[in-house]
DNA sequence: CGGAGACTTGAAAAGGTTTTCAGGGAGACT
DNA sequence: AGTCTCCCTGAAAACCTTTTCAAGTCTCCG
């Protein structure tokens, strides 16, 4: 049984009502009751109880994140962004994962129903029809890393944020481009995700305008791993003519292109360039270090949580959708000759 | 304003009663009564109110998860243990890192008082005075990769889990040995971090029992990132006689390392034996490919929250203090020469 | 046919807080 | 001195559920 607000008013001499407006400062308090509130507070150790409160508050005072899977780096610099901003705003985040289908996020939006305030949702494999179908409630959401082209703005959706995903796709592909490539392979990221749908237009646009019309022949299935990556370079390699440059859809991919070619004796970069995207810290420790766009993970993260919480704290909601592509750069280094 | 359980009583024609002993199946109800109760919750989309429940229960359905920060695959793969068995168990997962002095974690685990049933804390900084001083609540909490040598058994901690950190750094020691090198040189982890403490106990048994006395003018700071493995590298580079292997306390530190041979031009492991610790999946894929202890990561996760769920379910509690370690194994790769 | 038990059911209390409402006291102004 | 305000305070309602307690119905047995 712990200690209610009833045992320190006892304790202090006043009404609960007085021990609720010291600690919220809700209303004024005459200073001497004040000070024997807060010194009873402190001499029974007493600590509000969030469900008491966030029964007639209608605010927990947590931040849902959803997840499609955990791995690796960009997720990791993605929470540490989630976490600091939390953090920051004094909320607490809970945190779920291996969500892909929307079922599956539909179930998981049930069990975090009121038990949060908002949500930030990472869904590259969703789109708006799935996304409409999906969010009945009003609490407000964030997508981060997820296209929702036509999406009808209800109120509900504040914030899609996405990296430069096409920009940087494009630029990584011209970087290649005027260092005098011309077959240059692309491993595509998962069926489905947005986010590498978009990479791969970036590099299939670039390759057109340079009139380059055969790129279809140079694409080839991946997916976020280095094993997807491994495989890949594998069938790369058995390709002729043989392409001069691998741009893979990540920087993990891209460890497994590395690690593939170093087996096959494939010099990188001389007989084959190689490129990421995202630009995890590991990157800059490849045999050679990797040339990378770099997308800024921690501050999807922080930007989504700070969007959220201003809405949380009274900002004007109604026609509040909002669509940013949060800038990337390019990184060049060692695996494409810089 | 939503829909609360007198909706639904109203709308099957019965006692709100009834209504929660249909949904909670806490005492037999009539078939009739039953079925009018599913269907009016079903057309009123009627959900539990969290709050109100666990105000009377005093239970959440929550596990916090505490973290001294989150970086790379290690965690990511920790996590995902944490969170498959959090999901297994039905409970839900609150999430906080950049914990790693005894203040920061005691102001973490306010936060959480009375918002989750259980925690898990991963604390390799603590020792068991600083633990002691911070457990205060009676909520049960689980220790992954944390010594705590001395704890005395509160009823309030009820797992200590860690890796078999010294035996696997023997192994690999031994390892080394037995392929005859003789000058190894030992990155060690984090000022003040138990696991690093462990491993580098684990180099200097099997280095004093091989009868090379001189092991610490072969030790070197560092600590779990790439930067300190590419600085200590160039450090090591520099020592004469020059030692013929490199154990780092991680992969990230080993993939310094390579990175900071690569650009010396040393060979590995021709001229340099390198060897790396937790077995993250980049390990397969560095060049050349990272020898290393593997160390369940998903696994430690796994089990803290397993633990954890029992004890909440209702397992004695009291001697309950259990501190177990769980099995590493060596996988020996391209980087020894495997 | 009466009574005992077994089942079902509803009313009401409890859980810990915030907030409304009304009352009481003190100060200010006429 | 009387009245009007304003400030401070406490009682009580409200938030939404679970659970206890007691009562009601029904069945079955003697």
């Amino acid at each position: 049984m712990s200690i209610t607000i009833h045992d320190v008013a006892a304790h202090a001499g006043v009404s609960i009502a007085t021990v609720s407006r010291v600690l919220n400062g809700t209303s004024p308090v005459s200073e001497a009751k004040r000070r024997s509130v807060l010194e009873a507070v402190d001499t029974l150790g007493y600590r509000p109880n969030p469900a008491a409160r966030s029964l007639l508050k209608k605010r927990t005072g947590g931040l849902g994140v959803l997840l499609p899977y955990v791995s690796g780096e960009f997720f990791a610099e993605l929470l540490n962004g989630l976490d600091r901003a939390a953090q920051n705003h004094a909320y607490f985040l809970v945190v779920s994962t291996s969500h892909r289908r929307p079922t599956e996020f539909k179930a998981a939006m049930r069990a975090m129903d009121r038990r949060v305030d908002g949500l930030v949702i990472m869904a590259p494999e969703l789109d708006a029809h799935d996304a409409e179908s999906i969010l009945r409630s009003e609490t407000p959401v964030a997508f981060i890393n997820t296209y929702l082209d036509g999406l009808t703005p209800n109120g509900c959706v504040v914030e899609v944020l996405n990296f430069e995903n096409f920009a940087g796709s494009y630029a990584l592909t011209q970087h290649l481009l005027e260092t005098g490539h011309r077959r240059i392979a692309l491993i595509r990221g998962p069926r489905g995700a947005g986010d590498a749908r978009e990479r791969a237009r970036g590099y299939r646009t670039a390759m057109a305008e340079a009139g380059l019309l055969d790129a279809d022949a140079l694409e080839f299935e991946g997916d976020y791993t280095q094993a997807a990556g491994y495989a890949a370079a594998s069938r790369i390699l058995e390709t002729t003519p043989r392409p001069t440059a691998i741009m893979a859809p990540n920087g993990y991919c891209a460890m497994g292109v590395l690690s593939a070619l170093h087996g096959a004796g494939v010099d990188v970069p001389g007989a084959m360039a190689v490129t990421g995207f995202d630009g995890i810290t590991s990157a800059r420790y490849t045999v050679p270090p990797l040339t990378t766009v770099r997308a800024p993970m921690r501050d999807l993260g922080l930007q989504a949580i700070d969007r959220l919480v201003t809405i949380l704290h009274g900002a004007p909601r109604a026609q509040a959708l909002r669509q940013s592509e949060l800038p990337v750069s390019l990184e060049i280094r060692g695996s494409t000759g810089g």
